[in-house]
DNA sequence: CTCCCGATAT
DNA sequence: ATATCAGGAG
């Protein structure tokens, strides 16, 4: 992938649109936002951030979430989907964080990506907010952003990865998953995109396609 | 590769 | 009715 006018022209565009993008789903420590990021796979920020003031309230960090019982976690957690695979994995990855790790999370991305539940992309949200990000956070919006402006032409979130992490400025890894989120939310949306309001549009591969 | 799965927008 | 939503495990 060889660096082009459209790469500065986008980070140009991200700043100056969504100069303070953040994280979107509600979380107080790294406990809350690991569970929250596990939860929202397949599902909006908005519902994960429905349910889990419920859940933390009950289950307040790895030690009391290990000791709880499955059936009540799926009962909690069933409006974001997913939930008897999502209730499996957040009960198991309290018990190992317990057992193994003194109830904190390790902020280590080989660690982070063997443990229940957690994969590359939940990794790199964790890393994003708590630690030092080793890579790009890859997401359904990411993906689709990216093919679509050409940054890549994959759709193994791995390898679109490593397109972003070769186009884009180490000091800017942790922040462009949250703008580009929030471009693909607003504007360069998977069903209606809005590309007659879009900047972008004279950049992109995918408008000179329509 | 398939399966998991409820809520919402179109 | 169907596509889509901060994916991961087997």
């Amino acid at each position: 992938m060889e660096k082009t006018p459209i790469v500065n022209k986008f980070l140009e565009f991200l700043d100056g649109r969504f100069p303070d993008a953040k994280c979107e789903l509600t979380h107080k420590n790294l406990y809350e936002l690991a569970i929250s990021t596990i939860l929202s796979a397949q599902c909006t920020d908005e519902m994960v951030n429905k349910i889990t003031p419920s859940l933390f309230q009950q289950y307040p960090d790895f030690f009391s979430l290990s000791n709880a019982d499955i059936e009540h976690l799926k009962q909690i957690i069933k409006p974001t989907g997913f939930y008897n695979n999502k209730a499996k994995s957040i009960l198991s990855l309290a018990k190992v964080v317990v057992e193994n790790y003194k109830g904190e999370l390790p902020l280590e991305m080989e660690i982070l990506v063997k443990l229940p539940g957690i994969g590359r992309k939940t990794a790199n949200v964790i890393l994003s907010e708590y630690g030092t990000p080793s890579g790009i956070v890859v997401d359904t919006h990411v993906a689709r952003v990216s093919k679509r402006l050409g940054l890549t032409t994959y759709d193994d979130p791995i390898k679109i990865e490593k397109d972003l992490i070769s186009l884009i400025p180490e000091d800017r890894w942790g922040k462009i998953s949250h703008q580009i989120i929030h471009f693909g939310r607003q504007i360069c949306k998977a069903r209606k995109p809005e590309c007659s309001n879009c900047e972008m549009r004279d950049f992109c591969s995918y408008y000179k396609q329509q």
